[in-house]
DNA sequence: TTGTACGCGTTATCAT
DNA sequence: ATGATAACGCGTACAA
């Protein structure tokens, strides 16, 4: 059942099919009904390949992801996906893992599948050696990127982020501020926002002349969902001799394990041991008890990313980098003034 | 750049650059590397609009489901991209809620896309009403549909699932041998395989001659992400005279807020009260204690899925029903014999 | 082994 | 207001 079957049914040319379709000049209002009726009739639809060839487009975004069950990630890929579907776009979801050949041979994948524009959902696309991020502006002269929590400077690149150096700054200040100076910074990812988010621990440090402890800094290599193994990893560090007496974590995940960790040890939260955690997700209510977490507004930054790539889409000019706040939201995991 | 200026700098047809592209019929080695160069040297692509057009097939599977942010949704979306992508096949992800009317549209549009098969993750695209359900069958007239966690008869449907009835029961028996008589099912999904759990939960008192309490049987109907809620919910069941020493949930995320209302209760877990979950999520590593937690074998399942998807593509017979066993794991909020 | 020519189902540009 | 026809770029039957 194509457009020819249609035309001839309603007695017309597919030239006004196609009008009709898309509502492009005018038709008789007449003809326009009999041709509705017959596709109505027929339960007609357009071929999106043909239009795609024709149009060269499907509407379709690709999306880029390290790791879709990550259970922040997955609602990044939630919200963008939820915002672009209203704006009549496909998703192509492709999780890429952590590898830069595994992040090229995706992108690389999405592009010859002609989507209109890349979505990355986390930092983890920006790689630390710079000539490593060539396939990033590769695949921008092609198609406008979007970027997700990663700051990435280049033309047809649009970064959407939330200030996470100024976000973990403030944690550590109001820890600072409550007496505690003895924090662990425990962090599991060395990309673009995990290191930003380092930075801002240190730099509370440095405004106050407070030395920086490195023992106190300790980078976590477990899986991402091994709460227990976190546990295990901080208890090594107190058999080794290090002493701390509040974990800042890059992530729940992290802040989870650290809780265990009070659990294992006999340490009273928040009295003898405070937790502030990142992303503010689930595990931070499931946790006994609920975690004092970063809350990076994802949402709002997923929403207005979305924006942006339809916008861009349109041929509107649009913000390199869009930067939001993002909030403390206090629990049961630290006492701050 | 299309395929007649690589057959012109190549000095070829259009055949053969298309037959080196598709690797099909024979090729002169010498022509083939001729035109590889060319190819090479232009980062020539094939239109992938124009591919699909001849070929009615942009080899994409289209996938469904409630809510990909949902901790397990998540993980099962995950698993299905990564076989699929292994595979060769593209996902268009559409995430759709759980009310008919958007489950239709998403099923249309995902048709409207040519996609070459329909993936429904979760038990929640199966309507009580069985005329409802028509939006399946209709699809599956247009091509394979494949279904996570739920079971529905019809030609070119094909199921594959964990026999929640059986792990329920077990479960619940397992609690009933420890001598637990008053165990509080709770649950928040009248889907069919939430109703199969609860058949599980009721079979097993029936198969021990002991009476079901209907008090014991509770639905909640709180947001899926809201902990805290459950052990409000609980607090009040408990106000009402409802008195239990055991909960099994029909999900991680209830048994957390089980937890939650030991904790707020003064109740030690596991003596004075029993915990079990479901789908054994990052959630009973982060519960305080550690949730015992009915294991559905999600990898396994997803990656029986997509077999069956891909080998029905090619045209062989699959079998319409895989039903997997699910696995009691043992945390610490029980102590079975 | 290679080339020619047509079909796939649209949209868009001209005519009328 | 409507119709005829040329792209769009590929795969492939058929011819050579």
């Amino acid at each position: 059942m194509n457009i020819y079957d249609i035309s001839k049914q309603a007695g017309v040319s597919i030239a006004t099919v196609s009008r009709v379709l898309n509502g492009s000049s005018s038709v008789k209002p007449k003809t326009r009904k009999k041709v509705l009726d017959v596709i109505e009739k027929c339960g007609y639809t357009p071929n999106a390949f043909a239009r795609g060839l024709g149009l060269d487009s499907m509407n379709s975004i690709g999306i880029l992801c390290a790791d879709c069950s990550d259970i922040y990630l997955a609602k990044a890929v939630y919200y963008i996906e939820g915002n672009l579907r209203e704006g009549g776009y496909n998703c192509i979801l492709r999780c890429c893992g952590y590898d830069l050949p595994n992040k090229q041979r995706a992108v690389n994948l999405l592009l010859a599948q002609r989507v209109d524009a890349l979505i990355m959902v986390g930092s983890s696309f920006i790689e630390a050696n710079p000539e490593d991020n060539k396939y990033i502006s590769d695949a921008a002269a092609q198609v406008p990127v979007l970027m997700l929590n990663a700051d990435f400077d280049c033309p047809n690149v649009f970064c959407t982020m939330c200030d996470d150096f100024k976000a973990t700054l403030e944690a550590t200040l109001a820890l600072l501020h409550s007496g505690i100076e003895d924090i662990l910074y425990l962090y599991n990812s060395r990309s673009h926002s995990g290191l930003k988010k380092l930075s801002g621990y240190q730099a509370a440090f440095t405004s106050k002349d407070i030395p920086i402890n490195k023992q106190l800094i300790q980078f976590y290599q477990g899986s991402r969902e091994d709460i227990p193994g976190v546990c295990r990893f901080l208890n090594e560090l107190k058999d080794q001799g290090i002493t701390f007496h509040a974990v800042l974590a890059s992530d729940d995940m992290l802040a989870a394990g650290a809780v265990k960790y009070a659990k294992s040890q006999g340490l009273t939260i928040p009295d003898e041991l405070s937790v502030i955690g990142f992303n503010n997700s689930l595990l931070t209510e499931c946790s006994e008890p609920a975690i004092t977490s970063i809350d990076n507004h994802l949402e709002t930054l997923c929403s207005q990313l979305v924006k942006i790539c339809i916008s861009t889409l349109n041929g509107e000019e649009m913000p390199q980098k869009t930067i939001f706040s993002g909030e403390l939201i206090q629990k049961a995991t630290t006492n701050l003034k």
